[in-house]
DNA sequence: TTGCATTTGTACGTATGTATC
DNA sequence: GGATACATACGTACAAATGCA
């Protein structure tokens, strides 16, 4: 409980890291609620601010939890691990995973919508259509318990759906999303891809999922095709950051060629290849 | 260029969606200086630290870049793209794309070294071996032009290897990383996992990517198994996490079952079902 | 219910250090 | 060396939320 002023590290870093160390270290509890900012302030021989920027440091970093009037907790830092895109469409067609029963999944909104920025992009870039359209939207948010722990939306060009569809209800489906636009459409699922990338929560996510503005979240951007190559869904979803983990299994390809359903490269970047 | 005391949004929260929306619509471009901070201060009549806050957020979300003594510029917006580990072993065995040229790809370390958390775990849980082993790790840098774009660490079993083997010579292999492993080892890859997340950089990381130590970043902990289920390989990578992104492309399964390479689920968590 | 003490969150003004030009 | 600009810390002040008497 001392810093060092002749360290090259700032008093705010050092104070983060001792804290950091003591949580990851069990001298604090998940759950268990830290000294009040003023009695740290006190202990460590700085300035409130220099603390507090401590602890907003590890709150962004998921291992705190703040609560104004009542005190600083210590966050369970088990994550939660979310399965990527490839795995809804499961090992075989029509094989879908069930749910774990605690989790609800909630469709909060159903309807037409003007789509904004990446969602139009992916639309408009490859069926060149105006960028302008109105879409389809659904909305969902998956809660486990109290806890809200994903908030995504599937965006579908309305074209080709009847009226009386189960996809323009605001109501969970009884089967995977893309097995009912298939039989709405009549439209094939050929392709899809997902951009995985970390970004602040937007205001709207951040209130869904209850957490502040200002944390990070992983973001999923979703484009799926049909067999003729055009866009047929575009879906994203959020998990709070540093809470959250996407994983993916899959097998090496044997020494027989076969397919494996790798497409052409994407853009000119980075490969990820651990040499 | 007007701060509203009645919102219930934080002046400093207010700034930073400003600017932020003046750099998204193009009102600043790529590369230019903003005001400098006492010039916005004196602009929104406000505090210096309060812009000076709003400067951090958009720092840390990755939109400017601040030079001290110099000023503060418009990052380039674009994403750079890598590709998930799957892309990595190829559509066929022995198939594996060629980097773009302008990559440069430096091993700046091959040698023993113990493992820390992640990886001792990962190598742990599933042989059961003590956690405590010391393995072979290659870590490597990922260059473009002058820019440091990927850090990443493979750790392998340091048992079968020849001593005069190319694995433990710090320089960059004529071949897949997988590939020389197999020959080295004679075992197999079969299976292979990966796991994303979003976390800070370490101190470590911050310096060979030149980012803030404040920055998210996505990481990625990859994990192989041979034929016989046993961990061969756990690598870590990452990446400046606001201006990178992972891309993954694949084909959705026809209606005649085939193998397609997914497993069985992974731990409890929810499933990336968008409905 | 009311009132008060505690705690977090943010801002203000000042001061100092350090890097750049 | 001097001016400028970013980075951090200090001390004070006030608002909002919480919990308790």
């Amino acid at each position: 409980m001392r810093i060092n002023p002749g360290s090259p590290e700032n008093p705010s870093r050092q104070i983060a890291a001792q804290l950091r160390a003591q949580i990851l270290g069990g001298s604090y509890q998940p759950g268990e609620r830290l000294p009040s900012i003023p009695a740290l302030t006190e202990g460590y021989g700085v300035a409130k601010q220099t603390v507090q920027r401590a602890i907003d440091q590890l709150r962004i970093e998921g291992l705190l939890v703040t609560k104004p009037g009542s005190g600083t907790y210590v966050r369970a830092t088990r994550r939660r691990l979310s399965r990527l895109s490839r795995g809804r469409y499961g090992t075989v067609r029509g094989y879908h995973a069930a749910l774990p029963v605690r989790y609800r999944r909630r469709v909060y909104f159903a309807g037409i919508e003007q789509p904004s920025g990446d969602v139009a992009h992916a639309f408009g870039a490859a069926s060149g259509a105006a960028s302008g359209a109105s879409l389809l939207v659904r909305r969902h948010l998956l809660v486990d318990g109290e806890q809200p722990v994903e908030v995504g939306a599937a965006w579908l060009s309305p074209g080709g759906i009847p009226r009386d569809d189960a996809l323009l209800r605001a109501e969970a489906l009884d089967q995977p999303l893309y097995q009912a636009v298939e039989e709405a459409t009549g439209r094939r699922y050929g392709t899809a891809a997902d951009q995985i990338t970390t970004r602040l929560a937007t205001p709207d996510e951040a209130q869904l999922l209850r957490i502040r503005p200002d944390t990070p979240v992983l973001a999923l951007l979703h484009i799926a095709r049909d067999t003729h190559g055009d866009v047929i869904e575009v879906s994203t979803c959020c998990w709070p950051g540093p809470t959250s983990a996407l994983t993916d299994e899959y097998q090496v390809p044997g020494p027989t060629p076969g397919q494996h359903g790798e497409l052409t490269p994407p853009e000119p970047g980075s490969d990820l290849t651990l040499a």
